[in-house]
RNA sequence: CGGAGCGUAGCUCAGCCUGGCUAGAGCACCUGCUUUGGGAGCAGGGGGUCGCAAGUUCGAAUCUUGUCGCUCCGACCA
């Protein structure tokens, strides 16, 4: 390809509104141009990356045995209807109705295909000797995300590849599992990522059923905790905390009196720690949930957060949500920022670090009072087995495998693997025969790949002052022909040539013929990142030599001409096999 | 959905506070000449409903109100 036959609308300035460097360099190096908020063209290098990362994805698919189909984004609202999930994802869905004759059909655009998928096989798959089989399609979805952001890391239309596995029991779903697991493996290793697979919130199977593949990046949205001893990682909602430090287990021994102080209009747990001039530390703070429709309050050392999901699980409730205004003053008899443990008449969880602040300062249940001084067991109690891990590890806590400490990591998500059970299957009549002629219902599990944010975090985290840095897997062109006079003849004979040679060897080039200087030329090389370039003129060129660069290289070094392409597609093949070669 | 900020040429921005000649600069674009290894120089040229609407005023990019769009922080994120 010829830079002057396609279009590249490098930009020398940073666009007002980008402020993260995939978003920054995606638009200055021309790769995709904000249409409205959360919607991107893909300009033609945007676009070669994209399908390059597509490719990879269902390649590995393909060789874990996974079969490629394709449905469609508009969907019938009934069908979400049937599971649910027009009020679970809310306004999310993309739903709209339209006129068709002369009735109203209501459309949603689809967000996750579990639905359309499971409906499908309900009709085709009736034996279990069609099984287990696993489908995916690569499709744009959409999301009416509240808050789109981050250029194209998260947006309300946007590639994905999702994958949808059918099986007959458990231990089939976790070999199907396990190939998926595999194949992301395989997919970001060859895109040159650094990922982690991260243990992630499991749903209805529970025990190992989600892993979340992370890319470390101090702009991802989502946190993971990793121990760099052992290896441990999860997702903030999953993360288990070890046991405390002996040190700080000693028994809650306080000294202080229960007394009652002033805390006019002062609710938040900074503000009481400002106006008493103690530690958040110091204080414990009441959280009143309401679980399966009955309030609970939970403890919790003022400076932790509390973990929804780990006390969903210990308090054994399917629905758990923060109690509103209303029922906390009905239950505390107090507004909100006053609750405390002394006089509760509900039940009383509270998380294990709780038993070792002494002299704490607590809610008063009584409208700007605080108590200080309160102890465990001598002011309040809980009940021994209602002592748990229910709050999100921080930075510094006890790794749960081996005890050193954990640290906190901003990340991407990038693929999502989950098992399923039968929560779909069962709502849209997935079944089949078994061998003993028991008709059952289908086990499935669920795979996702965000196919954009695959260039996003490669570009996050491959990146210098100059601009992108890729991979020759996922470079939009792999190498970059720079004639530095196009109107020497001797020059661009020369670029011709190589540019008919490298194509005919397979290798993605592009050939760039604009009458500019050297300055332009190099600098727009650098922005997009092209993996290996070739200067073709100057001095080099009257040795007969060629001045070849990696992108990832301090030093450019020169090749004869003499043979020149064949040496070319030679380094081309060698870097493909080696996606995370760095500078 | 709460909080904050920004909308003036394709891009980055000045002008607005304190209303007043034909609305500016740099980059980009077009023409010519020069230059040619890290975003060149000179000369000339094209391009703007100042986001939109209403209001105040003799007069609005500038003041007021409303509205739309975009961005950031937070909440949310099957």
């Amino acid at each position: 390809m010829r830079w002057s036959q396609t279009l590249i609308p490098t930009m020398k300035e940073t666009p007002e509104g980008a402020e993260i460097p995939s978003h920054v360099l995606m638009l200055r190096a021309g790769l995709i141009q904000q249409v409205m908020a959360g919607a991107y063209t893909y300009l033609p290098l945007g676009w070669r990356s994209l399908r390059k990362a597509e490719a990879i994805v269902r390649d590995e698919m393909d060789r874990a045995g996974a079969v490629e189909l394709h449905m469609p984004a508009l969907t019938p609202i009934t069908l979400w209807e049937r599971t649910g999930r027009v009020d679970a994802f809310g306004d999310v869905l993309i739903n709209f109705k339209v006129r068709r004759a002369n009735r109203q059909v209501h459309l949603a655009l689809g967000p996750t295909h579990e639905e359309v998928v499971t409906d499908l096989v309900a009709r085709f798959v009736s034996s279990y000797r069609q099984l287990p089989i696993t489908l995916y399609q690569i499709q744009t979805k959409f999301r009416n995300e509240e808050r789109p952001r981050f250029g194209v890391l998260r947006t309300s239309e946007f590639l994905m590849k999702d994958a949808y596995s059918f099986d007959t029991s458990v231990e089939s779903l976790a070999a199907s599992y396990d190939k998926m697991y595999e194949a992301y493996c395989r997919i970001f290793d060859r895109c040159g990522l650094e990922y982690l697979a991260v243990e992630a919130e499991s749903g209805p199977i529970g025990g190992d059923a989600s892993h979340e593949f992370m890319v470390l990046a101090d702009n991802g949205e989502d946190v993971v905790v990793h121990c760099a001893a052992c290896g441990y990682a999860a997702n903030l909602e999953r993360a288990e905390i070890g046991a405390a430090k002996a040190s700080a287990a000693k028994a809650a021994a306080g000294s202080a009196a229960l007394k009652k102080v002033d805390t006019p209009k002062v609710g938040s747990i900074e503000q009481v720690s400002k106006l008493l001039g103690c530690q958040p530390a110091q204080m414990i703070k009441t959280l009143i949930y309401v679980a399966d429709g009955k309030p609970l309050a939970v403890l919790l050392r003022g400076d932790h957060d509390a973990n929804e999901g780990k006390l969903r699980r210990a308090v054994g409730a399917a629905k758990l949500e923060l109690a509103s205004p209303e029922i906390i003053e009905q239950v505390t008899k107090a507004p909100v920022g006053f609750a405390g443990p002394v006089g509760l008449a509900i039940g009383l969880w509270a998380d294990r670090d709780v038993a070792a602040v002494a002299d704490a300062v607590i809610g008063a249940n009584e409208a700007d009072k605080h108590y200080t001084g309160a102890n465990l067991g001598r002011d309040f109690t809980v009940a021994a087995d209602h002592f748990a891990d229910l709050r999100n590890a921080g930075a510094g806590d006890a790794c749960p495998r081996c005890g050193q400490s954990l640290a906190l990591r901003h990340a991407i998500e990038v693929g999502h693997v989950f098992k399923l059970g039968t929560k779909y299957s069962d709502a849209l009549g997935a079944k089949f025969l078994d061998d003993t002629e028991q008709q059952r219902t289908i086990i499935m599990g669920c795979y996702g790949i965000g196919i954009n944010r695959i260039l996003a975090s490669l570009i996050e985290t491959r990146h210098d002052e100059q601009g992108i840095v890729w991979p020759m897997a996922l470079a939009p062109y792999e190498v970059l022909l720079a004639p530095l006079n196009v109107a020497q003849e001797d020059v661009m004979q020369v670029a011709e040539r190589l540019h008919n040679e490298l194509s005919a060897a397979g290798v993605d080039v592009l050939l760039d013929d604009r009458d500019q200087r050297a300055g332009v030329k190099f600098k727009d090389a650098d922005l997009i990142g092209f993996p290996l370039r070739v200067v073709i003129g100057g001095r080099s060129l009257k040795e007969g030599k060629l001045e070849i660069k990696w992108r990832w290289a301090s030093e450019p070094e020169l090749i004869p001409l003499e043979g020149a392409a064949e040496k070319l597609a030679e380094l081309v093949r060698h870097a493909r096999e080696n996606p995370r070669h760095k500078s």
